[in-house]
RNA sequence: GGCCCGUUGGUCAAGUGGUUAAGACUCCGCCCUCUCACGGCGGCUUCAGGAGUUCGAAUCUCCUACGGGUCACCA
């Protein structure tokens, strides 16, 4: 067959040559060892939780060596496609501190590797095509609008749970045989009457033979060669991801190919079409997938439809992006606790990101460690970042609060300036939304007696040790002399001044000096725990302190 | 079903032929303590199974089991 003359009647548009476009991308001049990675993800307007995972490594890894990072949009499914999602994108990694040198931005294509999305590099890809057509590598299938609707339907055997699994795959071969076979004059015919055509590669390997391949992450793998001919234009002239891989990967000079391991078995397709363009194969990286527990305890890949896959729900839940990073490295570093523990003004910016660390199986998602990662991360926070991230989160979760909150700025930062600072924090949130719950009684607005006195006690005992409180509280005493008076109290009401007192002979007394400090707390917060009472009154102010405790006597 | 990947406590894991098999989270107990939150101490629970190599195996080899992923003109 007249492989020239079939190109040319497939691509008559196409003029320029793979050495051209090659011209157009040279090799970029970088310091050694520098890398150069990317993130490609598909414009759904969803971002995925587990795509954290590969974006960090990709950041870390091109910006730990003075290499470069770019974000490029596989639009290449027009079904899937959402208006405005790159923009999305970029807001939201930015948002996690995930930084482009290089692609899409709300501005505009940044960088001399361009264009970034695949929907506008349709002209490149079809030269690439076209080579390989005059190379006698790829051919064309022509199918009619119902044959595609056909093909389509297909698709969902996926869901069938039976599938014929021998059958299906002599089917599929036999299929591919019929497809290579045609003449020129069909092609012709078929070009004539308007039809369009997929382009397939044909696979030349031999899945009996193997061959090794080094996965940085997963080591050496041995993968069968690829004998299923790999489409490379749909009919729309799209390329699929096989084919936009190869071409876009090589032509922007990527070095490092990172992505989720759900690729490894399409790796045999991409090596056999580097081949076939005559690129040199990048390094691969594949990560493993964040898990789930389903129903039966067994592990499944977080999918889009689980809790908590998508990313940007752990903003809405309040989630400080510094406390996930934070997450997601421990999960991707093994050592980045310990690293962190003997680091602890640092950054994971500062961290030495190894490739070695990087486990080769699936781990699965655990909410605890992330929040008690994200309690540790808002412990060391000062009192105005705390109130910076919060009003961050009410502002847009919960404007109600976000007045409140911002209505005085110095009266809430003196409120969570509260046992912070110092070698033992408070850690009482793991979320900005933790924050409302344990600061709400601070404001009239929000204060709500949730907590009754304790049943156990006499009333009479109480409404005392109320009153006294009252008579002798003073604004002006230090901690030490307000602790004495509640103690005095105690004593006067026949409980005992020491907690440890009560302890050694508990029938001596009604109770002790903690119940008084209880009794008063459930007065002034309205409820049976909170941060330092002699604190909380401080910030309160004498008046409302007082009028709570009058309110709470009134109850009685 | 084929192919590929994986398997150290409930979770994340250190570990590369000789260790009392680290550490973190969770859970439980104790201590500290005016409650809570911290902090401190302690405990529960692990090398998937089998065979082999070796003086010696979590570490090397093979087999089995189990789990996961994938098999589109989606990415």
């Amino acid at each position: 067959m007249d492989y020239l003359k079939l190109a040319d009647m497939l691509f008559p548009d196409v003029k320029l040559t793979p050495e051209e476009i090659e011209a157009r991308y040279p090799e970029r001049t970088l310091p050694e060892g520098a890398k150069v990675t990317r993130i490609a993800p598909s414009p759904t307007g969803f971002f995925h939780f587990g795509g954290l995972f590969p974006a960090t490594v990709c950041e870390r890894l091109a910006h730990q060596s003075g290499g470069v990072f770019y974000l490029r949009i596989e639009d290449t499914d027009s079904k899937r496609e959402v208006e405005g999602a790159a923009a999305f994108i970029t807001k939201i990694l930015d948002y996690y501190g995930i930084r482009f040198d290089e692609g899409v931005t709300a501005e505009g294509d940044k960088g001399a590797y361009g264009p970034y999305t695949q929907s506008q590099r349709v002209d490149i890809y079809h030269v690439f095509a076209k080579k390989l057509v005059q190379d006698g590598k790829a051919y064309p299938v022509f199918s009619t609008d119902e044959e595609l609707d056909e093909l389509k339907a297909l698709d969902k055997k996926a869901e069938i749970k039976s599938v014929n699994w021998e059958e299906e795959a002599v089917a599929r071969r036999e299929a591919m045989i019929r497809r290579r076979e045609f003449t020129m004059e069909q092609v012709e015919a078929e070009l004539a009457a308007g039809h369009k055509f997929a382009l397939f590669a044909i696979a030349d390997g031999d899945p009996e033979k193997k061959f090794k391949i080094t996965d940085l992450v997963k080591g050496t793998l041995e993968i069968p060669e690829n004998d299923e001919d790999v489409v490379l234009l749909k009919s729309d002239g799209i390329p699929t991801y096989h084919f936009a891989h190869a071409v876009d990967d090589h032509l922007m000079r990527t070095t490092h190919v990172i992505r989720g391991e759900e690729w490894l078995p399409s790796l045999p397709k991409h090596v056999m079409l580097f081949r076939y363009l005559g690129f040199r194969l990048p390094k691969y990286m594949h990560i493993a997938q964040l898990m789930r527990l389903d129903e039966n305890g067994n592990k499944k890949k977080l999918s889009k439809r689980d809790m908590g896959a998508n990313l940007d729900d752990y903003r809405r839940m309040g989630y400080c992006p510094a406390a996930v990073n934070e997450y997601v490295m421990t999960l991707l570093n093994s050592n980045y606790e310990e690293w962190h523990a003997q680091n602890p003004e640092k950054t994971y910016l500062d961290f030495p990101f190894s490739i070695k660390k990087m486990s080769a199986s699936g781990c699965l998602f655990d909410i605890e460690k992330l929040n008690d990662v994200s309690k540790n991360v808002l412990s060391k926070m000062t009192a105005a970042e705390i109130f910076d991230g919060v009003s961050g989160f009410a502002k847009t979760e919960d404007p109600g609060f976000y007045e409140t909150l911002t209505a005085d700025r110095a009266y809430a930062e003196s409120i969570l300036a509260i046992g912070r600072g110092g070698a033992k924090p408070r850690k009482d949130f793991a979320t900005f939304a933790d924050v409302k719950p344990y600061m709400s009684f601070f404001y009239d607005g929000y204060f709500t007696r949730e907590d009754p006195m304790p049943q156990d006690k006499d009333k009479e005992d109480i409404k005392k040790a109320l009153d006294a409180f009252a008579k002798t509280y003073d604004g002006n005493d230090d901690q030490t002399a307000w602790f004495e008076k509640l103690k005095d109290i105690a004593e006067t009401i026949g409980y005992a001044r020491e907690t440890k007192l009560y302890k050694k002979a508990p029938d001596q007394y009604k109770g002790h000096v903690g119940d008084v400090a209880s009794f008063v707390r459930i007065a002034v917060t309205g409820r049976q725990n909170s941060p330092d009472l002699y604190e909380v009154m401080k910030i309160l102010g004498v008046k409302r302190t007082l009028g709570r405790i009058k309110e709470a006597e009134a109850l009685l």
